[in-house]
DNA sequence: ACCTTATTTAAAATCGTTCTAAACTGCTTG
DNA sequence: CAAGCAGTTTAGAACGATTTTAAATAAGGT
């Protein structure tokens, strides 16, 4: 009598995972679980690591990495690279800001319009601009 | 008959380093002459080992990494991380801005004053704003 | 069930960077 | 201007994050 019901979550990963053509796999819905349950979140590929494996999940670091690449590549996720030379990846795929914390590395997600960005400089010759991130340094 | 007189710029960056408590080392002096003669740039170590190479100067990888580290430390260089988890150092130590090129992986500076940041969100509680990072990202 | 192809894997490789311990150099003092 | 000490440089090893490899496994269609 264990999981009898459909697992609802579940489903709508294996839908999302589908939407881009990435077959539903075990460790792929593993990660979609951690990822996109519950509220965005600013991940690295060692912070997933440990996070499976207290589920009692195995699976290899290299296919995190692979699967975080992969969800990158579609547009699941954003990277961001921040001073310590580690990538994390952010479930917030919006156009969107940041408040860094350099103590913590911790990231909190500032929304879009809550940063009035009128002026800014035309692109340089043969330029466009592609999207304008600004990172709020905090101590 | 060579280098008879002294050497402006190689005097000027010998009292650069003293007033930074940086003894103005053979190695020290060749990376402040890559660095600091000319207009401001964005380098990453790589990149000046080979500068340094093709100038015939004998000078080991740590000390390049070492060196630009200090230099940072004081105040002579700021840190830059992009999305290739490479530290690029900044020869403008001022509060400005970037135009970020992921193809050729080169910055532009774009002054403070050319972005008009007015309305920023308050910092979460505990703490305080010690920088505004915009960075553009062209394509 | 079978087959094909995508996916996962452990292990090795790679890349940027830092550390180590020994050699060396700039500076001060006698 | 020689000696000595602290600061600096060095080659090479070590490191941490990430990618690659080639072989094993699992998904999905027939």
């Amino acid at each position: 009598m264990l999981d009898q019901k459909p697992n609802k979550t579940q489903d709508r990963h294996t839908d999302l995972l589908r939407q881009f053509h990435l077959r539903p796999t075990r460790q792929r819905l593993a990660l979609a679980d951690l990822l996109f349950s519950g509220p965005c979140r600013h991940v690295s590929a060692e912070q997933l690591r440990l996070e499976i494996k207290n589920k009692g999940i195995i699976m290899s670091l290299a296919t995190i990495y692979n699967t975080l690449n992969q969800f990158t590549k579609v547009g699941l996720l954003h990277e961001i690279n921040l001073d310590n030379n580690v990538t994390y990846f952010d479930t917030n795929t919006d156009h969107h800001h940041h408040f860094f914390d350099p103590k913590t590395n911790k990231l909190i997600d500032i929304p879009r319009d809550a940063i009035s960005l009128n002026a800014l400089p035309d692109a340089p010759d043969g330029h466009d601009i592609e999207r304008v991130d600004v990172i709020i340094r905090l101590y």
